[in-house]
DNA sequence: TATCAATTTTGACACTGTCAATTTTTTGTG
DNA sequence: CACAAAAAATTGACAGTGTCAAAATTGATA
């Protein structure tokens, strides 16, 4: 019987999955500024020099860690959208915002690659795929929310966006007054959106 | 005639102030990335151990300057409700709205300390007293739109806080597609506002 | 003037990302 | 199988950082 599924083609073997992993431990159990290419590869087992081979840059891991990120992140708004009780347009959109949320509040190191850290988007396809598939998610949503015929989808969908991430943002690098409970937060200020974007009435 | 107003108490003479100046230079020249207690004390023209007198540690320059951020960013939400056209209470939180954005975009490194660097806010006394007006700021606004017996305003506060942080975060961390003009979405997003945290109709 | 405290400098330490040179291992081919 | 080529990993170095302790310098004060 083969030891592991996955071949080892080289001494380490699967060294570029490994620092992957590695790297987004760091980030889940402690957090961004814990994270460094040195700890990474000392989690690996290798020297300090080891991940050059695999990435050019400290950045070049975190831009994967991110691009991962975004995959998990759209499948997790695509499930709680199916998972709304009405299905209705305003619903699945709900849905997904909290479900936004809850990803940020889950996953804050790794929100904060995927959403805010500064870094040359051009460099990793794999990045750049995944980011801009969870932007066609939302635009689709929008989309469903305002009808047809409606010029502004991309501007509105901006709009919820911004209204998630800065909810996810304050919440997340704690800049809410203790006294004020994230949850009804998130609950009012989601139940107002499709109203808001529609620029109608809230029913 | 005395060669300054300001008397040198030692050494240098304001080196507490030249640095918090420096500083604020780097983060307003060349962001945060740039920004080192090394550098402060380079352009001071002290040597690179100086500033510990004056500030325990990098995050305590960072604070005060986040804190002086705060003064100004008051002072310029409260101009911006003044030279509000209408003065309704609608168009005063519209304006702040904007005047908020305007400021994140005008000192991108400066908005990032003053609202998502992870810092122990309860170190610097100016910070904390100067956000906490910033809030007490928000709170007022947005109680003159929902009018009086309104027992959620904080809730509906911290909703306004959160669409135009997430504009601005959007914004200067550059995620919003080219094709997409933040002043449409600033102008639109903004417009829903007052209609949306009172949960009534739009007009 | 002499002492003393505040301020600054100097030098060190541990840490980081990155690079060049070297060594080790795997692959491919004659 | 042998052996060259390529890939991967190690070693050692460099410049840079924040922070600290010890020493030196300066201003105030008595």
């Amino acid at each position: 019987m083969p030891k592991k599924t996955k071949q080892k083609p080289y001494h380490h073997g699967d060294l570029y999955e490994t620092l992957v992993k590695a790297g987004t431990d760091i980030l889940k159990d402690d957090g961004l500024e814990k994270f460094t290419l040195r700890e990474c590869a000392r989690r690996a087992g290798v020297s300090h020099a080891a991940p050059k081979n695999h990435f050019a840059s400290v950045e070049d891991l975190l831009s994967e860690i991110a691009a991962r990120g975004f995959d998990q992140f759209v499948a997790e708004l695509d499930a709680a959208a199916d998972a709304a009780p009405s299905q209705s347009p305003d619903d699945r959109l709900i849905a997904m915002g909290r479900a936004y949320v809850a990803f940020a509040r889950a996953n804050p190191a790794i929100y904060l690659m995927m959403f805010r850290h500064a870094q040359p988007f051009d460099k990793s396809e794999h990045l750049q795929k995944a980011s801009h598939g969870a932007w066609v998610q939302l635009e689709q949503a929008v989309a469903a929310v305002l009808g047809p015929g409606r010029p502004d989808v991309n501007t509105r969908a901006a709009h919820v966006w911004a209204l998630v991430h800065g909810i996810a943002s304050l919440i997340i690098d704690r800049r809410l007054h203790p006294s004020i409970d994230p949850g009804i937060v998130i609950a009012t200020s989601l139940s107002s959106l499709p109203a808001a974007i529609r620029g109608l009435g809230p029913q």
